[in-house]
DNA sequence: CCTTGACCTTCCAATGATGGGAAGCCTCAC
DNA sequence: GTGAGGCTTCCCATCATTGGAAGGTCAAGG
């Protein structure tokens, strides 16, 4: 099987099937005598599981985990879970983070009028955040990584 | 005021001050005999302008809009409430994505015996979804940008 | 047999926002 | 005048992913 059926049977993209196998994630694929890489339906399975587990918003070096837990036949459930767990746990660090900020953003924009005159409850916000908006962007959730991923 | 006060002031790390000078989003600062960037209070405004609309989520190329509408004194607030408006509707999205995995991993790790038994359904997951997953997350939700920022 | 188009290979680059670090110059306080 | 610390530019790394260029391979049809 060609990287491109593999890729359409999986769901992951060529371009990162070969990036994944690059950076050590999956093993190197067999060849053909053609320098073609060549796929069984077991590695089909095992990039479907990460296209999966990214689906799930696994970073990668999770996922890792997760493949060798699942190669695994002696692994503890414990193992899997505690992972998800604390993926779960990351996930709503950030939905909290992007909740606050549409919290704060539906104030102002129902605050604005939306018509052609320059007063604007946002700009100012932005030029001067109101207490409100320090109650709910305090320092210490600033600059950090909630953007990210 | 040297770049250093500057960041200190606003809030906006010195290499990211340099980084937006570059990318254009500000203006190239003064310079001073000694070649070091001099920035004036009013400038120090527009960093922390720049810093509170990072905060709540906008990309740099919105903050580029919502800079150009705060230096326009004829803007139109409807101009402002429209950018708001269409970040919230993106932070939405997120969010939603975001909750559908948390969703999906919940349900998994609550059947998870979390042992030292491999049975696993969180793994069993990953592997073959159930159909439960795939009311989840259609395919049309699959590999797209739900990951991103 | 040859061509054509679709596929594969590797390598390099870019994304977006940020941090890290090196090499070298500037400034201020002692 | 010396040392510490701040400034300059330049390059690199992150993370997952996509794009493209240059060149080899394959299968079908003329």
């Amino acid at each position: 099987m060609n990287i491109g059926q593999a890729a359409k049977a999986s769901g992951v993209s060529a371009k990162m099937i070969r990036y994944y196998e690059q950076t050590g994630l999956i093993p190197k694929a067999d060849r053909r005598d053609s320098g073609y890489r060549d796929y069984s339906p077991g590695d089909v399975n095992m990039l479907r599981f990460i296209r999966r587990a990214r689906d799930l918003g696994f970073a990668v070096t999770e996922i890792n985990e997760l493949l060798n837990l699942w190669r695994d036949r002696s692994r503890h459930s414990a193992d899997v879970k505690r992972i998800a767990q604390s993926h779960i746990f990351e996930l709503q660090d950030r939905i909290k983070g992007l909740n606050q900020m549409v919290d704060t953003l539906q104030g102002l924009v129902s605050c604005c009028a939306g018509d052609d005159r320059p007063d604007c409850p946002i700009i100012a916000d932005l030029e001067e955040p109101s207490s409100d908006r320090a109650l709910l962007m305090p320092a210490s959730a600033g600059i950090g990584r909630l953007r990210h991923r």
